[in-house]
DNA sequence: TGGTTTTGTGCACACGTGTTCACATACAAG
DNA sequence: CTTGTATGTGAACACGTGTGCACAAAACCA
């Protein structure tokens, strides 16, 4: 009966320092020093917490800890509504990268609304730092982490002001080499698939095209708008031809809509690369997969989060270092559809 | 230049009850209270606090809050390697599902050693339950969260300990109905394509396909195992065909091998699904696309995340609550490869 | 007016930890 | 033996919050 009661108590709150404490016969300080490094304490004694702690089932409270002052390793991550393929390999790459730094991430998703709202509900959190990734989110975050002495590190979209770290990939420039690349291959007639309007990424890829073929003399012939999944860019193309528009080159900004405009133009018997070329942005997994070996414009995700790790780190050691913006290169990939 | 002091000492720290208290000249209870619901306070007072505290940028810190032994919404979620599309997607979903129902999500993931320090890290944190969600990890995680009293949610492994909730997609049944519906097409010379051995559902969905074949006097003319990505169903293929099977079905373990094999069978030739019926497993979000049209078994995701955290939010309720083993149904969805 | 209930508010405690401070013990040096 | 120093250890405080308790003021009732 009394074994049933204790194990009913010790069920219902966690152990803490005082009960191993009270079962090694020591004083509560003695079990903290146990678990920090460098601190005075008769190894033998030592060594004797340990294994009643093992044996009880202790962990120290990382959370009650971090309100003595020092950081809480908590972060928060908001991720979007990660729809495309992009997102979620990025969301999965930054997650590994930071668990290995020992960040620990409390991921956002969503949009609108409701993300609004977690975002500020996690805020109430003590974090060492809110990474943003993709997505839109109110401006006025910016404004109640700078109260809250909050970090932020935004990527993939450059958030203008101060004590807000940027990491972004450079657009432009990767679609202009992109688009010299194909017009030095003869191309002439280009479409172009463009990505959703809210986004940060699609009015730099698009100049990126223009600028590429304005320096030939070039411009596009048509252009859709898609949202980044691969069902739109898919109907883009549908729209394109039903238009009437001959096209040899199709330029998409991003990879996901790339792989929806194959399975159209495949459907629709136009033939890649012989009588068009098609190219993507992002280099996401699937590009190089058996059935696309899509050409692509590489965003280099592994980059991009040891970029941000890095960023988050330094910060972290000096808090009121100047905020910076980093801007990471791209890479033609050509594979077999150009 | 007390001006600038000020405003670094505020950087410093987190501002915190006791400087809205200062600031509005009222108790630091009653700036405790004017944040908690139905407690007594002035109406107009707790205007005034709610609007300095609003200008101050005073949010209580849920961590302090929670030290009062309520709880601290705080999940860990493990999500193991995320290597495949269907792990992917019921991260983002079961991140989205936790956000709606406030509960924050710690995420981990990874494997091997790593994985179990940073699970272990994790659990130092005071958190109300810890998902499990694809990966495996080490036996042991069960005893450990046992001791410190936290809830534990499996789902797409059966965990066979006490006080573990878990759900789980009946992955028999489903390649019964894939493989009964096969034969009663015709098909009669059926290869598999499995998955990693490691994994839960490898057996089960292999021996979904054997009872299949087995009730119609049937056997598998040949097999080959992948690890779950699109590559290794195509290589699968490859090797399939080189060994010179004839086959008129085959059957993979999921979608992503599925979509891999697609592609192999079409560069030889093969076509699909005159030659050939291809049925996969999962449905994911890939396996609609124009490009794939891909025939499968629906591993039911939404209702999985809204049946984990259903059961979080019982088990949370009802703390000692019975274990529960949900087995959710799947559905053959019948698209253009069967 | 005198007693009783309602309403509002500050004090003090608890939560679990890391760390400073003071003190005790042991041991080496003079 | 005395002094000084290294080594251990417990008490006490701080971190930021929610809440029980006591008390004050106001409102109500007879």
């Amino acid at each position: 009966m009394k074994q049933a009661d204790e194990n009913s108590a010790k069920r219902r709150r966690r152990v803490t320092a005082q009960d191993v404490a009270d079962a090694a016969g020591v004083s509560r300080s003695a079990v903290s020093r146990a678990f920090t490094k460098g601190a005075y304490l008769d190894a033998e004694k030592r060594e004797n917490i340990h294994k009643i702690a093992a044996d009880l089932g202790y962990k120290p409270n990382a959370l009650a800890a971090s309100l003595q002052g020092s950081r809480s390793q908590l972060v928060a991550m908001f991720v979007g509504e990660m729809r495309n393929e992009y997102d979620k390999e990025v969301a999965a790459k930054m997650i590994a990268g930071l668990n290995a730094a020992h960040h620990w991430p409390v991921v956002i998703g969503g949009s609108g609304d409701a993300a609004r709202e977690a975002v500020d509900r996690v805020l109430s959190y003590p974090l060492d730092a809110l990474i943003l990734r993709s997505g839109s989110l109110d401006a006025d975050i910016v404004e109640k982490c700078a109260k809250l002495n909050i970090p932020m590190i935004s990527s993939g979209r450059l958030l203008d002001a101060p004590n807000v770290d940027n990491v972004c990939c450079n657009n432009a420039d990767g679609m202009i080499a992109a688009t010299r690349y194909l017009v030095g291959q003869g191309r002439r007639k280009f479409g172009y698939i463009g990505g959703p309007e809210g986004f940060f990424s699609s009015p730099q890829r698009r100049h990126g095209v223009a600028a590429g073929l304005a320096e030939n003399g070039l411009a596009l012939v048509a252009e859709e708008a898609g949202d980044y999944t691969a069902n739109s860019g898919y109907r883009a193309v549908e729209k394109l031809l039903s238009a009437g528009f001959t096209l040899d080159a199709l330029i998409c900004a991003n990879d996901a809509m790339a792989i929806g405009a194959l399975s159209a133009l495949s459907e629709r018997g136009v033939s890649v690369p012989e009588d068009m070329s098609v190219i993507g942005f992002d280099d996401i997994a699937m590009a190089k997969w058996p059935a696309f070996r899509l050409s692509t414009v590489r965003n280099p995700m592994d980059l991009l989060v040891q970029t941000v790790i890095d960023l988050l780190n330094r910060r972290l050691a000096t808090p009121t270092r100047q905020a910076e913006t980093i801007f990471l290169a791209t890479e033609l990939v050509l594979r077999e559809t150009h």
